[in-house]
DNA sequence: TTGACAGTTGAATAATCATTCAATTATAAT
DNA sequence: ATTATAATTGAATGATTATTCAACTGTCAA
């Protein structure tokens, strides 16, 4: 029951290709990387704050507003949002104000709209 | 407890702002569509499985070889992923062959990867 | 026409993760 | 000092979802 335990449950079929495509794998830290920056935005909640954030600045009360949401939730998300530099917060008094951290999230949104729309042309 | 239920803790302390950002709020149907793209990103082996496909098509077999895997599972996130119209299939005698559908998933992950990139050198 | 293999399927299980809850910190005002 | 508000935190809960399991379909070959 070791690492190197085998999951899978048939033979390789078709062994260059296999080898082949081995070799495009991502390395796991790479990957994890990857997955990480999809999973902050496949969530509801972080991708509404994310889309709110792009134009504006806020501070935690105005997002549980504006979500209806409790502050609690809400500052579980932006802390899940900062560790990955999503976001950037200043502190002003008692509030602390948040705002995009990154252009590259404006573009990936562009791209994946890109998507959706040509998929729906598609199917029409 | 109907519908309107208020689950915010707080009130509206920057109104003006609260008001301009609800403005810009995504509507329910397309925000379901951006989180179902980002979600089949989102998951490991969903995202191995287009990371291997982006250059090869492969078959059930040899992708369960790849990711050491049965062919169960991987069978079921295939489906997942022909649903969104992120991969596409044929069937030659008995077995099916999986390819990528789409162009933009490349897009989205080379914007994906700048992002990494330059956050990585930052930290540096 | 039977056996073997590639792949799919649905229900059950296991793992993951968002939200809630109660308590706490930090700042500002009285 | 005391009170009130903004925000954070950790543990518990609840919901979601990936994987397993067993049974099944479709195709090929003997």
């Amino acid at each position: 029951m070791g690492k190197n335990e085998l999951k899978c449950d048939c033979e390789i079929i078709h062994k260059n290709k296999v080898e082949s495509a081995k070799k495009d794998l991502f390395q796991k830290d790479l990957l994890d990387l990857i997955s990480g920056f999809y999973k902050a935005m496949a969530d509801d909640t972080r991708l509404k704050i994310i889309n709110i954030l792009e134009k504006n600045e806020l501070c935690v009360c105005d997002i549980a507003v504006i979500l209806n949401m409790t502050k609690s939730a809400v500052s579980h998300q932006l802390k899940y949002l900062k560790k990955l530099n999503l976001i950037k917060s200043r502190k002003q008094g008692k509030e602390v104000w948040y705002k995009l951290a990154d252009h590259h999230v404006k573009k990936v949104f562009d791209v994946c709209l890109e998507h959706i729309k040509e998929n729906h042309n598609e199917e029409a």
